[in-house]
DNA sequence: AGATTTATATAAACACTGTATATTTACAAC
DNA sequence: GTTGTAAATATACAGTGTTTATATAAATCT
């Protein structure tokens, strides 16, 4: 039988390629995705999967897009839970939103943020659009912040002239943009992801009777340095 | 042929597989590494590594207590090099070497704070001591600044009782202990390491001329918020 | 010196991995 | 009803870490 009937194949293969793919993800970590797993999981041989993506990095590149896209919703629904004119408050939601997102699908961080698939290099070029709208939380709100006047930021370091044709892509992914505004927000975003990071890899050890203190700590030191109240 | 003699035998062995190993890892990338292509650069088979490892965890444990006794030194160093009643200068010192070891060997830096092994989880009880000393340096700074009343922490949550033993697994490694002053240098660490590890990850763009713009900002941050001067 | 033990390598094999190629067959269209 | 295409399998190749058995150089003991 070299070919099954439609009958006993699975529907929608290409869907549950990835629906596996994430079991296994979740199950064993990243670094152990395998296309034979995930068709031994499937009931099919693995040169299958070759019918939908051309190759395991094409797969790979096709689970960091779907997890850019569940992170980034996260970011714009926690942004959105709070008015509009609570910009202080918007920024706390976010940033909860961006530790709960973490913790909740640690292995799904690590394969955007980290590099734990081997010989994985990411396509920038594919994946920017589902990447830029997970950071356009932060950074609507950080400009709304220069806009009203209430952002704390002197002498804030240009980017590098080489990437200004990076920056100028940004104009694509909504009208809010602005180059200080897009400076400050990376800034912030490292400095939550250095928290979360290390947290996730185990590398620092909780604070706080619930393991979040050092990061609203580091909340509340991000609000003072950057919101003129 | 089943065993060469000794005049064709690769002197002191378990040292090249090492060096081999970290050749391979600057030149593919942590992930890359392979026991077999160590053993084709050191013209020997397999099998015969694992006279010296057990396996290949225990084969990346030893490079990663090597990477981390190369980083430490230099953290050590830095610290060093400036005097030591300059408290800011030690910080700077400390903070530029910091990301200039990262950029240097950005392989290593990924090695030891990311999880490039597939498979691989840190023994931690193996690494701690080579770890612990790579941190110190900050931690004795920060201390020193504590002792003279210019640390500046108000409020700073205090590390989750679970964690305490670890806490003062600390005390073995300098008399300089003082959870506050090693709660603050966690804090410190998570933004060095927040900036430097999306920047030789190639997620953020450089900032300023030299493409430091970004870190020394955050520097002086951290300066303007732990010093009281 | 000769026998014995130990250390250190190779050889061969096993169970994995991603991937390329050829083959087969179900299904759709003319 | 024939033809063409799409989607799967079968097979194979080169790579991986690791295990086992085996051979031999070197060290030790008598």
């Amino acid at each position: 039988m070299v070919r099954p009937p439609k009958t006993q194949q699975t529907p929608n293969l290409r869907r549950s390629i990835l629906d596996t793919a994430w079991l296994q993800i979740a199950q064993l970590g990243a670094p152990a995705l395998s296309l034979r797993g995930i068709a031994r999981a499937l009931g099919i041989t693995a040169p299958a999967i070759y019918n939908y993506y051309p190759d395991r990095d094409a797969l790979v590149t096709a689970l960091i897009i779907e997890a850019y896209t569940s992170f980034g919703g996260a970011q714009l629904a926690a942004r959105d839970s709070v008015p509009a004119e609570d910009l202080e408050g918007r920024m706390v939601a976010i940033g909860n939103a961006y530790r709960q997102w973490a913790l909740t699908y640690p292995e799904r961080y690590q394969l955007i943020f980290g590099t734990p698939i081997p010989g994985y290099a990411t396509p920038m070029e594919q994946v920017f659009p589902a990447a830029a709208r997970s950071l356009s939380a932060l950074v609507s709100v950080v400009d709304a912040l220069r806009l009203a006047g209430r952002l704390n930021a002197p002498d804030f370091p240009p980017p590098h002239p080489d990437f200004l044709p990076v920056f100028e892509m940004w104009q694509k992914f909504g009208d809010e943009y602005n180059p200080l505004s897009l400076s400050v927000a990376i800034l912030i975003w490292t400095r939550v992801h250095g928290i979360v990071s290390l947290e996730i890899g185990r590398q620092i050890p909780p604070f706080g009777p619930d393991g979040a203190g050092l990061y609203e700590y580091e909340m509340q030191s991000i609000k003072k340095q950057f919101f003129i109240r």
